[in-house]
DNA sequence: GATGAATGAGCCTTCATTCAT
DNA sequence: TATGAATGAAGGCTCATTCAT
């Protein structure tokens, strides 16, 4: 019985993430990567079924990740008593917010090809289905408090995705300027200060 | 002259228009483009150079115009007494918000385009060019009211551009979304309220 | 009456020069000449028939005064008294090749044109028919000489082909190296020297 | 090993060798390359790189093997005793000559594809490449038996380039003539007898 | 399981030439 | 006559994927 060559499944992703990270989804070439991960096309094929599953196998994981991280996030605020929910969410998800940039760039590669090379993948959304995710349960939070923003319509779904919307571009710039962790923080830090206000009037009746 | 048949300039915008927005710039066929417009390849080349240069065909005017708008407005505002320029500028800004909106709404289709098909394309950078234009007159507009925001650190460059670009990314969405020019105007309108807090707080020391 | 525009003809003629000289005949573009030339495509039509034409245009010409100054040597030639005719050819050749040396240098650009460009065209044999003119006057010089050599088999009609493509080959080569006239002369008239040998032993019995 | 279908890659290559001998490189069509051969265009991309390296393919191991021919031929001759170097050249490279034809026509449409279908190729200056390496072992020659030609200005590399350019331009219209081997010998012998006199002037003081 | 040759549709682009204006 | 837009075939080449070995 044949075993797949141990190591080969890791070359072939690092030459993947190079060649989708220089030439985006569409125009990098399999055989380059194959040629380069010093193996062949057919075996890319064997253990990534596709080009899709090769890009995904390279990202999947640091999305699911993300996901799963606003999930338990979530779940563990969910189960905060009623009065500490109500209280100063912003410092609450100071050192969430945190833990975001260190995934950023714990993934800098990973992220890098989900906002700028998967055009042409089920990836290539990627912003939005985050947005998607928060507004999701910025929505169950608003409502699990009893706050009547959207009661009263002073928001609406639509409007909080925009709004999601805004703040995640402006956080992933960091990637796209290749900015430093350091530079990231404060950036992000700033970013949410300037969010803090404009939250207030919308939580506050 | 030689004779220019008629009508086929704008049967391959429209033609060009419908496979790039389904598409997408690179997997858009100009056999299929130039075969639905009931034309030869040879014809775009003729009138198009490029495959590129039909693609700015479609897209290059409502850019530039958007430009000329930023330019525009910013020379008006430039010329202001100077107790107006320091006066309310969200209010001041309140009928130039919207006429982004309408501009926006004249031209749909190719903000889809910008937004959405430009991949590989001159305008791939889009929404990261105008956030470049609209940095540069905010700074102009700081310092010139004398403002101490930037002196003090309160803003950098760099975070004024992830501020536009949170900015405008929210903007845009309404085309992403494809929403009604009331809806648009509606979510636009919410979005400068959610963010005067925030400028609020750089502006004023 | 619409009457052809002055200056157009040599206009193109000096375009197509340089865009066959830098191209060759086939890769060279109707397009760029007519564009270079401030003409239209069309003209070229109007005025050379064909692309072909507009080659033959350029080299015709030149082709045609060698071939007629081939001709009017041999007349001149042939008329000379019979004792002269046996005299020392080579003293008597001696100002004729110059002539042919000053020729070439007078359409320098022609004949790189005929050696380096004509492929795809119907002078691509250039130096191949300059050698069967050459021979069949060589020919026509030994019979008329009453010697040997064509009789007794010193030579063969094809082997003076091969000699006199030698010759040629070596005379051209003046061009291909973009020798001054000066070194050509110099190097034509060695040629000839050295091939001097040769003949007197096919010449002699 | 991935099957490699037996037979085609022979057959690509005598479709090619019929059809750039038919109309040249530059007009060649791989397309019509590939129907003839019965495969598909992208297999001709994957034995031979490109329609460059078919056309090299065809051509290229002959080009290497004259070259190897000289450099041995040339290496064996300088290995001789002195005495023996400075004998009679002329006899002695009397059968080598004859070697250069037998190899000749041992690839005679290789020999016309690089005479008369190179164009477009890197073999376009097949002849000037040749008479250069020739040029080079005979002014080593010449050094080596100590003769003054090079020295005295009798002869300079340039007109040994001439000489040379010459000399081969007349062996090789034997391919452009179609002539028969035995022809060929016949011809190129005389032609070398013709040059022996040009030598002898040359060498000798 | 690994290989990599084969596939063949498809890409953008160029061109000489024609011909309506 | 001059123009230059139109033609449309043809060009070389690349690619993800398949599958015999």
């Amino acid at each position: 019985m044949a075993r797949q060559i141990e190591g080969v499944y890791e070359k072939v992703l690092e030459s993947a993430r190079l060649e989708f990270l220089e030439k985006g989804f569409k125009d990098a070439s399999l055989r380059t990567i194959a040629q380069n991960a010093g193996t062949s096309t057919g075996s890319i094929y064997t253990r990534f079924t596709d080009k899709n599953g090769l890009f995904e196998a390279l990202v999947g994981p640091v999305v699911d990740g993300l996901k799963e991280w606003f999930r338990t996030e979530q779940e563990i605020f969910a189960q905060l008593p009623a009065d500490q929910k109500k209280g100063d969410v912003f410092e609450y998800t100071n050192d969430k917010i945190k833990n975001l940039v260190d995934y950023i760039y714990d993934h800098f590669d990973e992220f890098k090809l989900l906002l700028s090379c998967a055009e042409g993948t089920a990836f290539a959304d990627f912003i939005h289905d985050m947005v998607e995710i928060d507004v999701a349960y910025t929505v169950k939070y608003i409502e699990s408090t009893g706050n009547d923003a959207l009661v009263s319509g002073r928001a609406t779904p639509e409007f909080l995705h925009i709004l999601s919307s805004a703040f995640y571009s402006g956080v992933f710039e960091v990637v796209a300027h290749d900015m430093t962790k350091a530079a990231a923080y404060n950036h992000v830090s700033r970013l949410r200060r300037f969010f803090r206000g404009g939250w207030a009037t919308i939580l506050s009746p």
